[in-house]
RNA sequence: GGACCCGUAGUCUAGUGGUUAGGACGUCGCCUUCACACGGCGAAGAUCGGGAGUUCGAAUCUCCCCGGGUCCACCA
């Protein structure tokens, strides 16, 4: 028997199937285009267990809806700009990002080196998709497109510039997107500062996490009904030290329990008063620059870092009387939390940003997520509620330096917005000419400084996919694509903006369906991330029990759930593939003399399973064709394992063995039916051993160059017979309890025994069948009672 | 705080109105049996988080409570 090495046999068909180019695309192969916008993976050099599950589902997918005839574009590609490549290389060469030719170019060497490890990872999974649909986000033709998408928008006039807040990390010199930060627990206090009120003889405390913010405070805010400051809304409040005075304005959302109930609103300490601040047009004053240290604004305290000023600061407040109070407070600082090595807290800092207006078209997008079918159903809710919700632009531009250059100059004195010329692209406005000499004002232009927030980069995949303004006739067949795969965690990014820019660029929604997967949780349960100390990585699972193994615990993982990484999974999947290889080998021994024909006389085992590998067949198919993996992959394998090996096999081995040529030829026929039509539905889950099967057992038969290229089975009702299925659970529990009979009697299970008396004339006709599996010497039908119960009320006898 | 998901034997999990609630891992016993000991056979083990309701009938539907997770928001 030939011996089952799975990394042998994987490495071997993961080389020859791309040698022969089996999973070539052909826009115009017959079939309906089935366009997979695959998920761009972030270049971080590293595929995590994370993509493992997304990548093992979305492959599936592919393998699976080839065999179905759709005509599969399944291509890779890569999302290469990102702040953590700059950090890396600023790090580890060393390099300042205002050199930035240098720093780019460290930044491509970077990614390309991450690219090559990382397609050997998608190769290592049996990854299916054609490497020549390929793209990177840093591609000349991918920044040309992202360029003419945003000029696209700007002719919409969709694109505008204005100063706005963003997120700033200090200590990375960095704006960030939202995505990038999250909250952090601290421990500060609550200081109550009083000051006075202009021109009446009384003060009001406010209460306060960042008192050195008071240099940029523009008003003091009270709730409308709270009783301790009636008369007071329309005041002045004078800030000490800087001299300023602020109004007093009342506003509901004033929490009137917190403090004293009185918020000072500073430019900017966070997003309310951001709110506020536009919402009652005040003045806006910086406090501190991009590198965390206070502005000139702060007199004296100019150029001390925040935490230093706040100490200074406190000292005279408290000196001048201004200090009333202070608490041990624990609350929750935004901070660069994406960066664990960095957890520094974010300032917004007022800076001029590039927009993209998109409130107006939020009900189309919700409309356009309505036209598609979302697996599961529920995930749609949380892209609907992100729409809802939403009440910013997009501010779509980064202050960084490996991106895609904003395609816009502009004109710093009337403001005018200059977009590259089409035949330009891809263009980097700091180095290029502007398409005009200058403003129609008569100004210099300036180029956009900013590179693209990298979702306006990501947003239009499905585009790209389609090869999107390179060959209308491919965009044609492939755009809108059929399938957008992803995690739950990024509904509100990529598929917000990815639904909302194609849509707006094409007119049509970019998909069809959305499948959704769960996170990968630790086998703690907790989401898999390195803070948690629980991350497995998927070499160390692949190198111990093979991609084929770590693929069956991805795909019994259930749509849109958390699913957390189990080892015993992993070696149930390696076991099932072991038993699946004997076994084939076992069954293979019984068909080198077959001849596929249907015979004449089946046995009623034999129309038994028969029954069951069609109703197989019918519901995989069903539950594949709503992407639920899981409810395909268990009862296959039950079947295969329990059914076919446990009962089958054993039950018509003595016919294999010792029968006549037409017995045999019946249960040839059931083993090569099962092995076959099983194999083929493994095939998309398990690749590698299913291709090895066929190659060594198969193949003589079915003709194909490779089980990946043959057809998904088709179920005949004919076979489905429940009447034989309830018979046969009666006869297996006879065999059953005659096993039980031996175990009792410390007999082996091919022992002998003299007489099996039955008490279930129904199931005679398996006569044949039990006797031969339970060695019995005489067995009879008989109506009564006998003396050892089985399952399912019936009743036999047995001599020994 | 909001939204969504989840809560089934020691552990993980299938099961969306009527099943003796299925399986995997673990445990125990038997079988070196002629494809497979990474095997086979068999045993013990859950009344389905708690409570109320709808129903002839609920793990499965409704409501409340408790617990866990994820995402979002977070309060000066």
């Amino acid at each position: 028997m030939p011996k089952y090495n799975p990394f042998e046999i994987e490495k071997k068909w993961q080389d020859k199937w791309i040698e022969d180019g089996i999973y070539k695309f052909d826009i115009n192969a017959p079939g309906e285009v089935y366009a997979i916008d695959n998920p761009p993976s972030f270049t971080s050099g590293t595929l995590h267990m994370g993509h493992i599950l997304n990548h093992s589902w979305i492959d599936f997918i592919a393998r699976y809806k080839r065999m179905r005839g759709y005509n599969v574009l399944f291509p890779l590609g890569y999302d290469c700009h990102g702040l953590p490549t700059e950090l890396r290389v600023a790090k580890e060469y060393g390099i300042p990002k205002e050199n930035r030719k240098e720093f780019r170019e460290k930044c491509e060497e970077w990614t390309t080196q991450a690219i090559k490890r990382m397609n050997e990872q998608y190769k290592s999974i049996g990854y299916s998709c054609d490497w020549n649909e390929y793209y990177e986000t840093r591609m000349p033709k991918y920044k040309k497109a992202v360029q003419y998408s945003l000029i696209k928008f700007f002719e919409m006039g969709r694109i505008y510039r204005e100063k706005h807040p963003v997120l700033w990390c200090t200590k990375c010199g960095t704006a960030l997107a939202k995505a990038e930060v999250g909250y952090k627990e601290e421990k500060g206090k609550l200081w109550y500062l009083r000051f006075p009120i202009v021109g009446k003889d009384r003060h009001i405390e406010i209460a306060t996490t960042r008192p050195e913010l008071m240099f940029a405070c523009v008003a003091v805010f009270v709730h409308p009904d709270d009783e301790r400051y009636y008369g007071l809304a329309g005041s002045k409040v004078l800030i000490p030290y800087v001299n300023r005075e602020v109004p007093i304005l009342t506003d509901e959302e004033v929490d009137r329990e917190f403090g004293t109930g009185a918020v000072y609103l500073c430019t900017f300490g966070d997003e309310m008063d951001i709110k506020w601040q536009k919402e009652y047009n005040l003045p806006v004053y910086v406090a501190i620059d991009k590198t965390g240290r206070m502005t000139e604004l702060c007199g004296k305290y100019k150029g001390m870092t925040t935490k230093q000023c706040r100490e200074e600061l406190l000292k005279d407040l408290k000196n001048d009387g201004y200090l009333v109070k202070e608490e041990d407070y624990i609350h929750n600082v935004l901070a660069h939390t994406e960066r664990s090595a960095c957890m520094n807290p974010v300032e917004f800092l007022p800076m001029e940003q590039w927009f993209i207006k998109l409130k107006d078209k939020l009900d189309d997008v919700i409309d356009a997520a309505n036209q598609m079918q979302w697996y599961p159903a529920y995930m749609k809710q949380r892209l609907v509620d992100w729409a809802t919700s939403l009440d910013w632009d997009w501010i779509i531009s980064r202050q960084r330096v490996y991106g895609t250059p904003i395609p816009f100059w502009y004109c710093e004195k009337c403001g005018k917005i200059y977009p590259a010329r089409v035949d330009q692209l891809p263009v980097d406005p700091l180095v290029d000419k502007p398409p005009v000499e200058k403003c129609e004002c008569g100004n210099p232009l300036k180029g956009a400084e900013d590179t693209c927030d990298c979702w306006v980069d990501s947003s239009i995949t499905p585009l790209m996919v389609a090869h999107w303004l390179e060959d209308d006739g491919y965009f044609e067949k492939a755009y809108p694509n059929y399938l957008r795969p992803q995690g739950y965690e990024i509904i509100r990014t990529w598929a917000f903006y990815t639904i909302f820019r194609d849509l707006l660029l094409t007119g049509k929604p970019p998909f069809k369906h959305v499948v959704v997967n769960g996170m990968v949780a630790g086998t703690d349960g907790r989401k898999m991330a390195k803070s948690f100390g629980n991350v497995i990585e998927p070499e160390e699972v692949i190198s111990k029990e093979g991609a084929d193994a770590i693929r069956q615990w991805a795909l019994n993982a259930s749509l849109g759930e958390d699913y957390p990484f189990s080892w015993k999974e992993i070696t149930h999947g390696a076991k099932f593939q072991k038993k699946y290889w004997n076994a084939s080998y076992f069954a293979s021994q019984f068909l080198k003399d077959y001849k596929p024909e249907e015979p004449e006389q089946l046995r009623p085992v034999d129309r038994w399973i028969l029954s069951k590998l069609n109703k197989l067949i019918k519901h995989s198919t069903e539950v594949l064709d709503r992407y639920e993996f899981a409810k395909a992959l268990t009862p296959i394998r039950d079947f295969f394992w329990h059914d076919f090996c446990d009962n089958y096999i054993e039950m018509a081995k003595a016919r294999l063995y010792n029968g006549t040529e037409e017995e045999r030829k019946a249960a040839q026929y059931c083993l090569y039916e099962v092995l076959l039509k099983t194999s083929l539905m493994l095939a998309p889950f398990i690749p590698h051993i299913t291709e090895e099967i066929h190659e060594l057992y198969l193949k003589q038969f079915t003709k194909s160059k490779s089980i990946h290229l043959m057809k998904w089975p088709e179920y005949n009702e004919k076979f489905f017979n429940d009447e034989i299925e309830s018979k046969a659970n009666k006869a297996i529990a006879v065999i059953s309890a005659v096993r039980k009979f031996k175990n009792e009697n410390k007999m082996p299970l091919n022992a002998e025994i003299t007489k099996l008396v039955i008490y279930e004339k129904p199931i005679q006709e398996f006569e044949k069948d039990i006797q031969e599996t339970v060695k019995a010497k005489t067995i009879e039908f008989s109506d009564g009672k006998g003396n050892i119960e089985c399952e399912l009320d019936i009743t036999i006898d047995i001599e020994k």
